[in-house]
DNA sequence: ATTACTGTCCTAGACAGTTAGGACAGTAAG
DNA sequence: CTTACTGTCCTAACTGTCTAGGACAGTAAT
């Protein structure tokens, strides 16, 4: 669990450590019921203050993405979003749509998107065979 | 140009009115060079101060999408981006991975995810067909 | 020059988001 | 029970974001 915080971007810290933990969730650096770093250690690395930490470990919570137990930890969730298949599609589409537009844009055509997604996908299978 | 506000939604009002005019252009809902609303009637339209309207031209201007002429009003611009191209990837790959990372927590395969893609590229080659 | 449009800049108030410290509460081992 | 760890809640300060109104400046037609 390496997580690297660019405290001049701008974007908040505790959503940097949600994304990453997604991100390492989603590659299998981390696997269901494997036990996160506690909240205090991780913070003291990071040098930001627990409740940073805190905040970005409820917000994975909320999401489905980890469990947090008093007084014992969190651990990573199985990969079961209690959402209906719809709803989970909807949310998908949004982004989806986001990143169409956002090509339209940027001047990259379907077939160069989908090699593009192609690759990403590849990338992230690539890691978790390395674990 | 229907532009459709959600004031419970948390997400800023500008922000939103940037969305709908980038999804607009690239749906081809407007092609370059056309005119968009002016600033003060759409501002009373959608029941908004004017300056919120102008944040949100300010920043499709700074994204390149739209020009704005003092005096003269706005049009939409040619879908130039200046950056170079591996730049652009760059961005691309950003929303790509955020969307992919995304699909796992959603449980959507790889297949599944080819098979949205195409199918929002259809729905906005459809608008297209329909101007 | 006047009028009626247009976009733009400046400023400020209100509000939400972010981070932080103190105190509290559950767990487990000795 | 004590100790040392765990997550959680409450509150407050700070900061930046968002929205809004007033004033200014460019454009074009009369």
């Amino acid at each position: 669990m390496l997580i690297q915080l660019n405290f001049k971007s701008g974007k908040p810290v505790y959503l940097q450590i949600v994304d990453q933990i997604k991100s390492a969730a989603a590659s299998g650096a981390i696997k269901p019921g494997e036990p996160l770093p506690t909240i205090r250690p991780l913070a003291e690395e990071l040098r930001v203050n627990r409740n940073t930490v805190a905040r970005a470990y409820s917000e994975l919570e909320s999401q489905g993405i980890i469990e947090s137990r008093h007084g014992k930890g969190s651990v990573l969730a199985e990969n079961h979003s209690p959402l209906k298949k719809e709803i989970r599609r909807k949310m998908l589409i949004d982004e989806i749509d986001q990143a169409v537009v956002q090509a339209h844009h940027l001047q990259f055509d379907r077939a160069e998107f989908l090699k593009l997604v192609d690759e990403r996908f590849d990338a992230l299978e690539k890691k978790k065979g390395e674990s």
